[in-house]
DNA sequence: GTAGAACCTCAAGTTCACTTGAAGTCAAGC
DNA sequence: GCTTGACTTCAAGTGAACTTGAGGTTCTAC
């Protein structure tokens, strides 16, 4: 009986395939020993920092993010709850704001069904109030341009 | 002076840039006559279709969904007022459940914070209700795997 | 000691919603 | 007539978050 998990193990406790794993590794978000023979060996502890991963995700945290945010444990000693509780309580503006857009989404989509239109100043479902800005290429998630005058 | 506009008209006016019209048309979401020289021509009433599939987005449908949503549109007529809100009340669920799911979310980090446990049965974090099953590959915009046992 | 499952690396593929670039054509004003 | 800017097509690239596959190695159990 050893302490550490094989990554099938880890795969299967966590709910993350052997293949995110090894990729959350080469993105330097999680941390194995190796056996003599090469294969990871996981601390019980890398589970509590998946699942850190899988939540911060849920808010809508890229893997960057994510890595900043765990870049700010401490590297000497495994982290506490207080250190996880300091992270997850700097999402709590961030969900909040994307309540709020959605929640304003909806009622203007409401005033909006009475007339059909969809698309005018009156209307504003174009212009939210985030002015997340030029994305650069490849697909846009959530757009949040601004679009005047159509039609 | 004539009836029609030129792409660039249109990129101007809906905010959408000209080569994101012509992937548009390539996806068959929006149609565009020619001009003697073979330049796209748009009808006046693209306006209103553009600015539906933005709002769409931003809904979180994808091009896939915007298009069979502008299937069920009259092909004969120019869709009216009433035809867009057809189509636009059926976002109200989804907004209500992203809405739903993102406030749960929330208040469950809350009562997590006070711990930092961010991991367990008692948090549920991990097992939002929405069963959102194996999504292929490519990247997971959303995560809805469950995932027990952690720790 | 060997079968078979589980693991390894590395390169390439996938999805979505576009963008970029090359190489050429059209349209408007002077 | 000519320049210049706006347009054309088509192929390939982008970014995020992984997955898949090929070809080979290790671990465990009998």
């Amino acid at each position: 009986m050893d302490e550490t998990l094989s990554i099938g193990e880890v795969a299967t406790r966590s709910g993350i395939s052997s293949s995110a794993l090894r990729f959350y590794e080469s993105q330097g978000l999680v941390h194995a020993t190796r056996s003599d023979g090469g294969q990871r060996r996981y601390e019980r502890d890398v589970l509590r920092r998946l699942a850190f991963i899988r939540v911060a995700q849920r808010v809508g945290l890229t893997l960057d993010e994510v890595r900043s945010a765990l870049s700010t444990l401490p590297d000497q000693r495994t982290p506490t709850a207080k250190d996880w509780a300091r992270l997850s309580r700097a999402w709590r503006p961030r969900l909040d704001e994307q309540i709020s857009v959605l929640m304003s989404l909806r009622d203007q989509l409401s005033s909006c069904i009475g007339c059909g239109c969809l698309s005018l100043r009156a209307c504003s479902l174009y212009n939210p109030e985030d002015g997340a800005a030029a994305l650069g290429t490849g697909p846009r998630y959530l757009l949040g341009d601004s679009a005047d005058d159509v039609i």
